[in-house]
DNA sequence: GTGGTCTAGACCACT
DNA sequence: GTGGTCTAGACCACG
């Protein structure tokens, strides 16, 4: 069997690359449910990408349901839930 | 009754309303299933806008199942179909 | 607290003294016609206030005219004109 | 179909004929250190090839130690340096 | 010559 | 001082 037409490798993209890693921190319990995330400029200097890409970052995880986003407030890490329970938005 | 919480009237933006008019294009036969689009850098001309607008409303089409994108190759009028059936993929 | 007294000196307000600021350096030659001012959050910086209070300060020089603003690219000082002549855009 | 001959002369390819005459424009002192080349779609354009020609072009004088591509930013004329020095990035 | 990723900024609405 | 929209461009992988 032959590799899948293209996609290629989307780990090695960097918007990918600093969702994984805020997940990772996420899991590992540094980030805490319900705080904030830094705001989308900090996080873009820490990890030293352009402003765009951490924004796409943020956006993954917000569609993996790893943070809640509320304009002009911030970005959240998501309450914990078992499977099954709906999502509580703040 | 008041309005929700923000969501600044999304039909405003550049992107939705270029959504909305190839949406109506297509709607209206001009655009043809399985034809290409025009490539994005042209559609961006020609509606004046900046390329990444541009993208964000073929993505739009895309989610709404309007259109069917091929990387490298270009973007394609979803094939009609009637409610009910699975999307076609070329 | 105190009540305000009935019609506050706009004066005193720091988005007008910011405005009235930088109408003098459009007026003494120092902002040149057509060039455009350093962004909003520069401007806040440069001034020690907040974004907020930047916008308000440039959106005042905007009505009053002597700045035109263009979306996304920035704000530039407006180019001279006699009375009754149109505001020319860049 | 006839056969090529078994080792095609380099010198004649398209993109060899444009990075050659890319080098002597550096050479010469045309295009300066650390200036940015022109982006790659305008040096096809201007070379009258085709996107992948110019890219190709552009990635010999890479390997060649003659030009730097910073990512997203554009390919830069390297900085004159004597040999054993090291590649300074600007 | 396409769509995709990425940069480096701008202004905007709202809290 | 947040997230959102937008610009104008760059290079990249692939067909």
């Amino acid at each position: 069997m032959t590799t899948p037409p293209f996609e290629p490798d989307p780990a090695g993209y960097l918007y990918e690359q600093m969702a994984s890693h805020l997940a990772q921190r996420i899991a590992s319990g540094e980030l805490k449910p319900n705080t904030p995330l830094r705001g989308e400029r900090d996080l873009a200097e820490e990890y030293g990408v352009s402003l765009g890409t951490a924004r796409h970052a943020t956006r993954l995880l917000r569609y993996r349901g790893l943070v809640v986003t509320v304009r002009s407030k911030g970005t959240y890490v998501a309450a914990a839930r078992r499977s099954g329970e709906p999502l509580r938005h703040q």
